[in-house]
DNA sequence: CTGAAAGCGCTAACAA
DNA sequence: TTGTTAGCGCTTTCAG
C-alpha cells in the first residue's frame, strides 16, 4: 500500500497523455491497437487500480445502485476483538439441542432473496450493488447517504418516511418494492397478494369444498396482510358467504404466535376443516399446535401458509402455500431503475409479479 | 431530479463559504451554532444531499467496504421487463407440489449470514457495504473494479485469484474469508473446522461407545472439507483407531450425493453404527435413504453433519451437527478490517472462530 | 488517433 | 470561528 498509482502514473510509464489512458480503459476501439497494449502493460506493470470516486466525479455516475432495507431484529453483541485476536475462547462447545426449536426471523428470508436477485440483475447490467439496512430513528440519514453514492435507489416500502424520500427522488431514481401506496410518484414492484390469496381460497371453498374456515390473519398495519385478506374476504363474498362470520384471529407473522392461534382454535367448541393464515410461519405455527393435538392435517383440518418460505416446504406435512417470488421482485427492481435510468421522463412503471399456490399435503393430502 | 444542488448552492442561500457548508457536515462542534443552524436550513430547503464520489475524491476515503463472494450457480432467466410491464402473464398459477423436495443450494445460505453480519457490523461503524458475487472468469476485473471504490475488501477465500489479490492488496487492505491459507500475507477470519469435527467424533466414540463409522466426505478441493476430515481423523488416530479402515464416501456437498451415499452404505454387507458428513446437506440426504429403508436414526444407526444449517434443525429427526457461527465470521471480517484500517502497519491477524456441537435427535435418541 | 485543458463537488490545510 | 485556495483522479469536449 506504498501509493496508489494514477492514470498519471500510467500515462507517464506508457508515454501518452492521461486523456489516452482513460480512452483505453473506457473506449478501447477508439485507440490504435499498438498504443493500447502499451497502456495496457503499463497498467498491469503498476497495478493500476481506477479510483471509482474520481471516475464517479468526473463522469456523474457512480456505476453503483443501492438496496436500502428496513431493520432485523437486534441481534446479539459479540466479544470485543480483542478477546477473539487474544484466542481467549475455547475453539468449540457442546450444546444439547435436543427438544429445541429455534424460529429464526421471515424477514431475514425475504431480505436474504430480494437481495440475491437484486445483485444478480444488478451485476449483469455492469452496477454494483450498495446494501444498507436501516436501524432506528436514522432512516433518513443513512438513506441519504446512500443516495450520495448511488446512481438509484431501491427502497423497501416503508422503510424511509415518505417525505425523505421525496426529497431524495429530486436526485436519483427512486424504485419502490413491495408497495403499491406511492405507484403514482415512483417505480414500484409489488406481488400479486391479493389474487394469489384469492385463488388458493378459492381453491379451497370450490375444489376441497370446505366452507367451514378460520383465518388467521398478520399485524394491522401490514400492507401485504390487507392485501391478502382483501383477496380471502372477496372469495368469500363471490361465494355468498359472509366473511364477518369468519372465525379469525390476528397474530404477528411469527410462528409462536401461529401456534397461539391453533390452540385458540383448538380450545374452541368445534375446529374449522380449514386455517388459512397470512404467512408460512404462522401456518408452521398452526401445524405446531394441531400436530400436538393429534389432529390430523389435512385429513380434519386444511391448513395453509403463504410467502414459500423453505421451512414450509420441509413441515410435516409440507405446507400448502402462495410462493412469492422474492428473487424476481429484486431482479425487476433492478430492471426498472435500467429503464429509469435510460429514459427519466418515462412515466413511473409498477411491476406486479405473479404468484404460485404451491398445493402440498397440508392440504391435498389423502 | 432538475439539478443535484452542491455545497456552493448551500454556501450562497446560507451566506457562508463553501468550507463552513463542510464543516457543518463534517465536525458541527467546530461552527458556531447559529450559522450551523442557518445552513442546516438551507440544506433542508435545498434538499441538498452530498455526493459520495466527490467526498471520497478529496476526503481519499469512501466510507465503504467491499463484500466479494465466488457466484451461486446459474439462475433461470426472467422475463424481459417488456413482458411484465405489458402485464401479459397471469397473476398467479396453481403447482402440484406434493410429493416435490427441492434442493436449496447451501452457498447461498453461507454468504446471507456473513453477509448480515457484515452488514450490521459495517453499519454500526459507519460504512457502507458494496456487494459483489463474481461469475465465471471475470473475478479479478469484478474484484479490481470493486477495489477502486472502496476503502477495504472482504473477500472469499479462492473466490479471486491469489495474484490478483495481492495485486489489489497494495492498494487497500484486504480480509480474507475462510481460509487460513494466505495467513501470513492477509487478515483473515476462519472456523474451526479441524477441532469442531474433531470433538463430535470424539463424542460419537467415546460418549456414544461406536466405533464403527462411516464417514460421507466433500469435494477433494474444499479446504473446509480437509479441515473437517482431518479433524475427523485425528481423532480417530488419537484412539488408536485406523482411519484407513474407515469407509468412506465422497459427495458433492449436497442433499442428492448425501442420499448416494446412504444408498450405497444400506446396500453394503452391514450398515455403520454412525455415519458421520462432512456438511449438512449431506447428512440429511444419508437421513432421507435411511428414513426410506425404514432404519431408524439413531437407535440402529446414527447420522451427523455439519454446519448447522437451519434445516438440519427442522428434519426429522433432527440433525446432530457442529454449527459455525456465519454472522459471526462477517462481523469479525469487518472488525479485523477495521483495525486495519486504524493501523496499517498491524502484523497480519488471523481469528479463529468456535464452533458449537449441537447434540439432537439423530445422534441422542432414546 | 491523440493531447491539452477545463472542470466534476468536496475536503483540508492555511490564513485571516 | 470562518474564508481562501489547492488539489483529489478521472472524463470529456475541443483542437490538432
Amino acid at each position: 500500500m506504498t501509493k496508489a498509482p494514477t492514470v498519471y502514473d500510467v500515462a507517464a510509464d506508457a508515454g501518452v497523455s492521461i486523456a489516452t489512458v482513460s480512452r483505453v480503459l473506457r473506449r478501447p476501439e477508439d485507440v490504435r491497437a499498438s498504443t493500447r497494449e502499451r497502456v495496457m502493460d503499463s497498467v498491469r506493470d503498476l497495478g493500476y487500480v481506477p479510483s471509482g470516486s474520481a471516475r464517479g466525479l468526473a463522469a456523474r455516475r457512480t456505476g453503483a445502485l443501492g438496496l436500502y432495507f428496513p431493520g432485523f431484529d437486534a441481534m446479539d453483541d459479540m466479544g470485543e476483538l480483542s478477546d477473539l485476536l487474544a484466542d481467549a475462547s475455547p475453539s468449540y462447545s457442546f450444546v444439547d439441542d435436543v427438544g429445541a426449536a429455534p424460529e429464526s426471523h421471515q424477514f431475514n428470508l425475504y431480505f436474504d432473496e430480494v437481495l440475491r436477485g437484486a445483485e444478480l440483475e444488478a451485476w449483469r447490467r455492469g452496477f454494483a450493488l450498495t446494501v444498507a439496512v436501516g436501524r432506528g430513528g436514522l432512516a433518513a440519514d443513512a438513506a441519504r447517504d446512500m443516495a450520495g453514492r448511488v446512481d438509484g435507489l431501491l427502497v423497501l416500502a416503508q422503510s424511509v418516511p415518505d417525505a425523505a424520500l421525496e426529497q431524495l427522488a429530486r436526485r436519483i431514481p427512486i424504485v419502490v418494492l413491495a408497495s403499491a401506496a406511492h405507484s403514482g410518484a415512483f417505480d414500484s414492484v409489488t406481488v400479486s397478494n391479493h389474487e394469489g390469496m384469492h385463488a388458493l381460497t378459492a381453491h379451497v371453498i370450490d375444489d376441497l369444498g370446505i366452507r367451514d374456515i378460520a383465518y388467521v390473519a398478520g399485524p394491522l398495519d401490514s400492507p401485504d396482510d390487507n392485501d391478502r385478506w382483501a383477496g380471502f374476504e372477496s372469495a368469500l363474498l363471490e361465494r355468498g358467504m359472509d366473511p364477518g362470520r369468519v372465525r379469525l384471529r390476528r397474530g404477528e407473522f411469527t410462528r409462536a404466535s401461529g401456534r397461539l392461534a391453533g390452540a385458540y382454535l383448538l380450545a374452541s367448541d368445534a375446529m374449522p376443516k380449514a386455517v388459512i393464515c397470512a404467512n408460512d410461519q404462522m401456518g408452521l405455527g398452526v401445524l405446531d399446535a394441531l400436530n400436538e393435538a393429534g389432529i390430523r392435517v389435512p385429513q380434519e383440518v386444511v391448513v395453509t401458509g403463504f410467502d414459500g418460505i423453505e421451512a414450509a416446504n420441509l413441515s410435516s406435512p409440507r405446507l400448502t402455500t402462495v410462493h412469492q417470488p422474492m428473487e424476481l421482485v429484486g431482479r425487476a427492481a433492478i430492471q426498472l431503475m435500467q429503464r429509469r435510468l435510460d429514459d427519466p421522463e418515462a412515466e413511473p412503471a409498477s411491476i406486479r409479479l405473479p404468484v404460485k399456490v404451491l398445493l402440498r399435503e397440508s392440504s391435498e393430502g389423502s
